[in-house]
DNA sequence: ACAAGTACTTACCCTAAAGTATGTATATAT
DNA sequence: ATATATACATACTTTAGGGTAAGTACTTGT
């Protein structure tokens, strides 16, 4: 799970930045590239960790894991496992993960419309 | 401006899932760490590179133009510099960067509810 | 006996992003 | 003559993130 340097400047200057800048603290929590569109896949319901990786092929194992276990830990998502072989392990949205969804629904609506008049400027 | 290796599997996997996924799309204009706070700092109106700069202080001077040029190339703001000395430069929203205030206001609104209130879960 | 499926984990390496530090142009103020 | 302010640019280094590849546990199917 990568550990982070302690004495690092952008750590330092994130920490503080993210007390003043409510973007910024969003960016903490969902900021990775994958982060939101993990996000995104749960929006439509709860999948298994083997629906996410065949809804998002472009991601590597390590990344979903790793990220669903950083969104689990920032309680964005709830990771429920049954206790059966061949493991059976769900995950979805909590309630301020769900929170989370005008701000998806915000960027997918943003990229329809973007996507198709460029022109627009 | 850092340029990018073309065959990287990261860069591939990007561009396909970018055309399949609406969040993947907008990661990859407003992906970075910085550019949602520049917007975010830009949706209150014009500033200037200078205020800019002092708005975000944990950015350093090289990441600011970095991504106010990356924010331009992609249409999403508008720079405009009149011709004095000192240089007098000021940044605002396009049309299509307005378009983004959605995204950005449902972030904002998310920090606050859920800064207060991390019982819910 | 062996392969297959699920949900991971771990070690090692490489790259893109970010930081540090310094330099540039030009006019006004002192 | 020198300093100051503004809006950058650039070389050089570090770091966090991401990729590759392999392994684990445990049961069912053949």
């Amino acid at each position: 799970m990568t550990a982070i340097k302690e004495s690092s400047t952008i750590q330092e200057n994130k920490q503080y930045a993210s007390a003043q800048c409510p973007v910024t603290y969003v960016m903490e929590k969902i900021g990775g590239y994958w982060k939101p569109i993990i996000l995104y896949h749960l929006s439509t319901g709860d999948k298994r960790y083997s629906e996410l990786k065949r809804a998002i092929p472009a991601v590597t194992e390590k990344m979903l894991i790793q990220h669903l276990k950083q969104l689990e830990a920032d309680k964005l998502i709830i990771r429920e496992a049954k206790p059966v072989v061949p493991p059976f392990v769900t995950y979805k949205l909590s309630s301020s993960g769900k929170g989370l969804l005008p701000v998806i629904d915000a960027m997918a609506t943003w990229a329809f419309d973007n996507r198709e008049d460029n022109s627009t400027v």
